[in-house]
DNA sequence: TTGTAAGCGTTATCAC
DNA sequence: GTGATAACGCTTACAA
């Protein structure tokens, strides 16, 4: 492969110009210029990467760690962020830690020796002091210590979902879900916002039976037979928000194998967009995030990383996505 | 950050002496490499990736280039694929091409310069003319000259999905589905043996009345407004055997619209694996890819590269998903 | 405007 | 066993 020096031999000037000509820096004469750009073509010259990286010591690679891409909606931000990263030039690293706090360690050691520009993080474990806080940053829907983050509106989410309920008519209310904790140590995150705005605005109604469930759940699941125990203490609930649509899923089947019909008896109303690639069945009624305008966010904040973003954080806006159940 | 120089000053050696200790090649006294050992500890000192990839033309780096990874099983297999390479010390880079030839060239030549040690190739497009053969590169469904490449057994789908359909009494069948061609140009695949597997086994069941629809999809898609048109002429079907389970998806939204019962009236089957991160109605009858195993051979190929198995071809085994369709 | 040369942080080749 | 030193291919002062 055709490096520099062969480019300024054939153009029978020095590395200098040929470096100046592609990065256009400093002054080129017009005519040397399309005398290097030719041989340039000739030759199919392209600089390499890795000797560019070696005395920027950057490489021009973000990575993202994140638990996995086979959750829907991990697989649509992991898309969208890297449409975004691929118009700005970047490339994306990808950092499965299926929420491991040890495989997460291990990228973010790694990331270092690879003098990668920038992360993205998206954990529920403490990696606060695995964190090397020169490097730009940006979480999604967690807080560490002077690192900008991005999440949807989390609590106008939880709003929204206490006033579809309240304007269908629900009374005895619930709702499930933990506050998304790691595998080893609690996180500060956004998402706990989704229970507040939903009690806030249930108790703005006035609503008085509110049935709130902390259950710890892993990974956002819930199994059904948890979930059938849960519910014994409180058969007379008609309507529940969970904290996400794999929680809501498992939730309504066992409110069927009750012998309920949601929405008849129960409204129910999920997490992140009841999106669910081509649903033979119900439809699931969800508060929706729009993956592409977070990674938008996403992009705009780590790219243009400025010291002054570090306690910054964009909060995307969201939707009712109307389906089948509430 | 320290580098080999420091670690060399402060353990009295020379920077050779570390890089033999780093890489544990050639010889190093005892005593010396206790010495550096525990220098490196002190200074937390860790090889500068990139300048590891300068002298060795390597970088550890696989570029997996994908349509995307927000349809379930490409998700899936990204997830697996990752784990994989991350178990061998190697890292991802994720390229999606959204199925656009222009991405894909751009992607591919970026490879070149970033002298990313291997390259994993899911594409319907034709870039035969774009692929640097020198470069490790393992293909997953498609052919390409001298590129080795796994897929799952897709003619033996296409056996068991007529087994399926004959055992359980259709006799009026139809497969729908084309054989994934791309963008501009068409491109071998082996996807076009589920077809094939298909039909041949039909056949030596003496089945005769067999509608076979090559309808060009996109992404392996059809819309319901199409697919109500094909099946128009063909009111008597009563097994059908789709190329995805997209495909099934809409196929049994028409038949349903249509007034017919599934599977009573009309038995359906997919391909992928009747995956519907938690389906609240009908869970399709499906044909099940392993994307864990496809990961694994991919890596096993892909790592071990070999010029001699340039024409090599690795199948992974499939089976059928039991659901409610058929 | 242009070229020389000094890095960037390793690995690998040779002498010693 | 070990230490200079020359690559690796580029960017960027600095000098001309």
């Amino acid at each position: 492969m055709a490096n520099i020096k062969d480019v300024a031999r054939l153009a029978g000037c020095g590395i200098a110009t040929v470096s100046r000509v592609i990065n256009k820096s400093g002054y080129v004469k017009k005519e040397t210029r399309e005398k290097v750009e030719k041989i340039i073509e000739e030759l199919s010259y392209q600089p390499n990467e890795i000797a560019r990286s070696m005395t920027r010591q950057k490489n021009h690679i973000v990575a993202f760690i994140l638990p996995n891409s086979k959750h829907l909606f991990f697989g649509e931000l992991l898309y969208h962020v890297e449409e975004e990263l691929f118009d700005y030039g970047y490339k994306l690293m990808l950092c499965n830690s299926s929420e491991k706090l040890e495989k997460e360690i291990i990228y973010l050691e790694m990331l270092k020796n690879n003098r990668v520009d920038a992360l993205i993080l998206l954990t529920n474990n403490d990696v606060e002091k695995y964190l090397n806080k020169s490097l730009p940053i940006v979480s999604f829907d967690r807080y560490f210590d002077d690192v900008p983050f991005v999440a949807s509106d989390n609590y106008q989410g939880g709003v929204l979902a206490a006033k579809r309920l309240i304007q269908h008519g629900c009374k005895n209310i619930m709702f499930i879900g933990d506050d998304a904790q790691g595998e080893h140590t609690q996180v500060n995150t956004d998402v706990s916002k989704r229970r507040i705005g939903f009690i806030d605005t249930l108790e703005k109604y006035h609503i008085r039976n509110i049935v709130n469930l902390e259950y710890p759940l892993k990974n956002y699941f819930v199994s059904e037979e948890q979930f059938t125990e849960l519910l014994q203490p409180y058969p007379n609930i008609d309507g529940i928000f969970c904290i996400s649509d794999s929680v809501a899923f498992t939730v309504i089947k066992v409110l069927k194998a009750k012998g309920k019909r949601v929405p008849e008896d129960v409204k129910v109303i999920g997490y992140d967009g009841g999106r669910t690639f081509n649903n033979l069945g119900q439809k699931i009624t969800s508060i929706k995030q729009d993956p592409e305008k977070i990674a938008k966010a996403i992009r705009e904040l780590l790219l243009h990383f400025d010291k002054k973003d570090k306690n910054r954080s964009v909060i995307i806006p969201v939707e009712i996505s109307d389906g089948d159940t509430a």
